[in-house]
Parts: C-alpha cells; structure tokens; sequence
DNA sequence: GTGAATGCAAACTCTTTGCATGACT
DNA sequence: AGTCATGCAAAGAGTTTGCATTCAC
C-alpha cells in the first residue's frame, strides 16, 4: 500500500505508469496495439475517473487520432476483459469506463445532483464493511461498485436547485 | 425497526401492504390510478426484487391487463419520483425496478456471474460504514446503491462455468 | 505476408415522446 | 364533464455487429 497506485514495478524494476501496464498486458495476452487502442488507452489515463465512450472518442479525435466510436467500444471490452479497465454504472444514461492501476487500485464514486460532477473516493473502513457484509451472505465477490448520489461539499447539503 | 418494513401504520392505526401504501402515495399527490398504473404496481409487489421493465409488462400482461410497455416506464418513473420505487443499476443491460416499503426498507443486491441471481441482503453495518463514509467525504448523501458482483453461496467460490 | 484490428454504416436494445382515444374522479 | 392516463407507433440514445480495408507483427 506504500507504492502509488498508477505505478507497478516491472521484471526490471523500472516503474510503469497505467498507459505502459496497459499496452504490455495486452502485448503479454497476443493482443496488438493498433491506433484505435492506443489512444483508447493514452484518452483513459488522461481522463481519470468514470469517462464515457462519447467522452473517450471525443478526447482521442482532439487529440489527433482518427477513430471509429465502435472501436472504442471494442477497446474498451478488451481493456475491461483483461483487468485493466472497469466499467462503472452511475445511474445515468450509458456506461462509464476507467483505468484500474495494476496494484488493484480500488476507489468509488459520489455524483452530485446539483452541480452533477463526479468525484471519486477511497474509504478503506467501507472496504472492510464490504468485505465482512459479504463475507456474512456466503458471497464471494469478484468485484463490486459503490455509488452516492447526493449533494457535494462544495453544493451543501442545501435545498434542491 | 420492529415493524416489517413492507407494512405500516396508516392514520387510522391499519396496516397497509406496499401496494395499497403506494396507491395512497398517488393520490395524495393528486394522481389518477388507472389500469396500467395499478398493474404496475401489482407487478413490482409480486416480483419483489430488481425487476426490469419488460419483466413487469409481461407479468402484467400475464396477469391480464392490457397495457403498453411506455405505460410501465411512465407509472414507473411515476412512482420513482413520489419515492415508493427504485430504480436499481446492475452493472446489466438496462435499469431494473423495485417496490420501496413505506418504512425505508433498504437493502443491496449480490449478482451471481456463475447463475445470474440477483440477492437481495441487508446489512446494519455496511449501512454505517456508507454513512461514516460520505460524512468523511464532506457528501451529503440522498441514495446510495452497493452492488456486488462474484459467486454466490450455492455456486461457491469455485472457478469459472 | 498474414491474420488481427479498424472504420463505417447498419442493426439492435432499451427508453422516451407525440398524439388521439379512452378512463378515472 | 373535464382532465388525466394510456396505447400505439415513431423517435432517440447508447451500444453492438458485419464486412471490406488497412496495419501491426
């Protein structure tokens, strides 16, 4: 837990940011790293927290790469098939997609829904609540999401609108 | 907490199931209840748990009643918004539906990759770790949902298929 | 050189909306 | 009786798939 999460030590010992993970798991997996993949993967780690396709697609284009929306779809199931990406649900309309670190970095997400942003967060007390809640169902989770929606500290806790 | 959350105390001391609790709701808002709407919310009391809207329409089809999927997504949103239904993400294809119990009942769900069941469980603490949780963040919290998504008790924690 | 990856466009699913008809209070 | 709720059908949004071409290895 002392290592940041975005960086993992390779069979040399140099440190790898997520971009790097990314491409040498698909690389590790016989998966080639065409355009479209590649600025998937460079638009993901830009991006932060919970981008949308449209987000992603839109971020590659400007960024000067020439791709399809489909591929990104198609990159992105991949990234999320081999652990290197994760699919969030928010509540909203579409799906929303983000980097997972190669040390299993693990946060969750607060939607505001007054100003409507989304803010990631790490508690590792509701880990442990999570952890035991399932354990006590006979669950074994291979994954699990946790999202607030509510007012952010910056809105209050104040009345609607 | 003593009482089951399914029922309450109307002003006249009787006991009201969900869906008698949700008619009230409608008309204490000035809201008709026609035959979609009662068959909706007949649907959503028999179904119980995550529901999606095509499940809903067919049951209450099955049960009789003639009504119109958009019908089911508008008594839907309906009841959503007077607070006597959720609408649930699963981290599936579309939004799922359940019946609120007047009392607050709240409860989570556990996905099985290995059956597809979807459980429902409660948890006092995991309940308190949200709550320490988002006060920690400077959140003010209106909903929260946690989603597990792993094995469940009858599949084990064996490996895949 | 070869098979995988990509772009484009069409298909698909889920959800919402418009409008005329019919039903609830 | 008047207004609201509903059914049907069409529109919308997000996502997936088919296929010919291009590109990474």
């Amino acid at each position: 837990m002392a290592t940041p999460a975005s960086l993992e030590e390779d069979s040399q010992g140099a440190a790898l940011a997520w971009p790097d993970h990314a491409r040498e798991v698909l690389a590790q997996n016989g998966y080639r790293l065409g355009g479209a993949r590649a600025a998937v993967i460079t638009a993901l780690a830009e991006h932060g927290c919970a981008a949308s396709a449209a987000e992603l697609h839109g971020a590659a284009r400007a960024e000067g790469a020439d791709l399809g929306l489909a591929s990104v779809y198609r990159a992105l199931e991949l990234l999320e098939e081999l652990g290197v990406a994760k699919r969030v649900e928010l509540g909203e309309r579409g799906a929303r997609f983000e980097a997972i670190g190669p040390l299993g970095d693990h946060h969750h997400h607060m939607v505001c829904e007054s100003c409507g942003t989304v803010e990631p967060f790490e508690d590792g007390d509701l880990e442990q609540a999570l952890t035991t809640a399932a354990q006590r169902q006979g669950f074994t989770p291979l994954a699990h999401e946790v999202v607030f929606q509510g007012r952010c500290g910056s809105c209050g806790p104040g009345e609607d609108a």
